[in-house]
DNA sequence: CGCCCGCTCGGGAGCGCTCTCAACGACCGG
DNA sequence: CCGGTCGTTGAGAGCGCTCCCGAGCGGGCG
């Protein structure tokens, strides 16, 4: 392993002997180099270049109260968080967005309920400005614990008090699914399936809703339970083909329950889509694309999820943290919760 | 957003006032409590539980030089890194082991190479204690560009000179791909093609070679160069079955490979396994179990090598830094690179 | 009985930085 | 020509913590 080096690093006294100024001109031109005259700023750049001088991020953060990073909470008590891409992604847009801002990601994964315990105290630690969360489950009992640390959530979370205030960022999971079903009817289908996802997610709950939208009057035998898995989806399927085989369409609540409702078809002989029609949801690459036949679905920008919610973060601790700002300047607005809306991506199963 | 609270946060002073005791007490109890008297330490305990203290971390690393941090470094020039479960199973796999060690993970994503100077910098800042690194490329200036941080990576970095004793975490790449091989020979077949990785990093230079210990004499047109990806299996093993129709077994690099594979031999109507065996590698779940025939592969344990690069990073972390280390105990050893076994899993494929 | 040692505890310095405030010129208007 | 003002710089306090050191106090041993 490589060793640390025993050199010390240099500090701010440091740069400023060898500028020949005083530390608070070094502060300044390290800040930004505002109300410093060229020529010193000038001198200061060089020293600092020289000595490779970085400043000293906990000394920094002991007198401002910033620390430039932001918690990534993802509260996982299922593997199925691994099982698709959904928050690799959503935590490259976090990424991104946090580095144009030169903040930091701090991950916090929970690992069953004492966990919460411990990420609410390190939150509730002042170790970071703000945390962006991914409350999957509506019983969930993180949210509640989090105080006093400006947060926002992935996901509309789901309290039965109506969200007080909560500020989040959620693809618009009912309107998506409304398209879809509306899609499946407009193809002439009547019999139109849904398996739903885990219920206790609010991203399941809002996909059954917008099904219910378009299919005002239809069999409850239609609709399935499920977990948004792609044996759940299997076993969805054959249910449903068991209890109502006459079914032409089916509304999967993702694209790994429409992967194994694919399956059971075609185990049992229909073909698709011309005897059963199916549609997705996420728009999961490659695998939509290469599925047999590929897969209609309701495609959200998990990316672009991701980036919104650390904008949303960022922007709001500007917004508190901006003592400095001119009067006169309009105060910035406090941030809103934000639904992106999805789009239908016709393939060839529906 | 749930706003910051205002109240300020009490500090060693207020707990010590309250307690009645003074700061250095108090700072004793809350690290450990060693030297102070039992009476006290419930005083102290007492205190802290009321004013609900929690230690200002900036404060206390200002003066220790420790951050109870460790950057996560993933270097990710493409996308493929999100098809796949590899990274979240090892980044959860680290959790695990950081948490339990009280440190937190930090995880820096790099967008093409500019940011490598981030990185390097943001390292050299003495942020964090140290850096899990995935250096997936062999030109990857990164490692290059770390200076004076501890660092373990993860799988063996592709240095032309014999890795100058880095630190790595690795799967016996080149023995799974020989067991791989030998599975197949042992089942009668003769021709046996390898579809390769992205030659550009370590793990498929090393299942290739796995591969030729095995197939001594193998005809140089039984391999073919890929990528790791759906579409790149797809190309590759059409290109084979143009140029050696009578191949009767295939080794892809990866499982995702195998897929690509498996669809182009039902495409062109061979039968897998009786015409064209076919073997994967990662046993990436659940899609091998999924995948018809279910994919022969070779499983690597990816979380437990997550797991082991955190151990051994800490383990050097506590190493360099026991200046404590009573005389007489052994000074633990400098830790060294492992590379963890790999194991065949036969399904139907092969 | 006295001395010395060891165990507890408190005092205080100082980690590296930011930020306020005062000092100092230069410059402008009267 | 002088007072006031603004722009630029430096001095110094202090953020909350750890850790060194020395004071105080028993207790064991000679």
């Amino acid at each position: 392993m490589t060793e640390q080096s025993t050199e010390p690093r240099p500090t701010l006294e440091a740069v400023a002997a060898r500028a020949g100024v005083s530390r608070a001109t070094v502060s300044r031109v390290v800040n930004g180099g505002d109300g410093v005259r060229e020529p010193l700023v000038e001198r200061v750049r060089r020293a600092v270049e020289e000595l490779g001088y970085v400043p000293n991020q906990a000394a920094r953060s002991l007198v401002t109260r910033r620390h430039d990073a932001v918690a990534v909470v993802i509260a996982e008590p299922e593997t199925r968080v691994f099982a698709d891409p959904f928050f690799a992604l959503q935590l490259r847009g976090i990424s991104k967005e946090l580095t144009a801002h030169d903040s930091q990601l701090v991950l916090l994964l929970t690992e069953g309920r004492d966990d919460h315990a411990r990420v609410a105290r390190y939150l509730a630690g002042g170790h970071v400005d703000g945390a962006l969360v991914f409350s999957l489950h509506l019983d969930d009992p993180l949210p509640g614990l989090i105080r006093g640390v400006p947060t926002v959530y992935g996901g509309r979370p789901g309290w039965r008090d109506g969200s007080r205030g909560a500020v989040y960022v959620d693809s618009d999971n009912r309107g998506g699914a409304r398209e879809a079903v509306r899609h499946l009817v407009g193809l002439g289908r009547r019999r139109v399936a849904h398996i739903t996802g885990a219920l206790d997610q609010t991203s399941a709950v809002d996909r059954l809703d917008g099904y219910r939208d378009v299919m005002v009057d239809a069999d409850p035998g239609l609709t399935v339970e499920s977990d948004f898995t792609l044996g759940g989806g299997e076993r969805a399927m054959r249910e449903l083909l068991d209890r109502c085989p006459d079914l032409d369409a089916v509304f999967a609540a993702n694209d790994l329950t429409a992967a194994g409702a694919l399956r059971v078809l075609r185990e049992r002989g229909r073909r698709v889509p011309q005897d059963v029609a199916v549609v997705g949801f996420d728009d999961m690459l490659p695998f939509t694309e290469q599925a047999d036949p590929p897969l209609t679905t309701v495609r959200q920008d998990i990316e672009e999820m991701g980036r919104l919610m650390a904008r949303l973060l960022l922007r709001g601790l500007e917004r508190t943290g901006a003592a400095s700002a001119r009067a006169g300047e309009d105060v910035a607005e406090a941030p809103s919760s934000v639904v992106l809306p999805t789009t239908l991506v016709r393939r060839a199963s529906a």
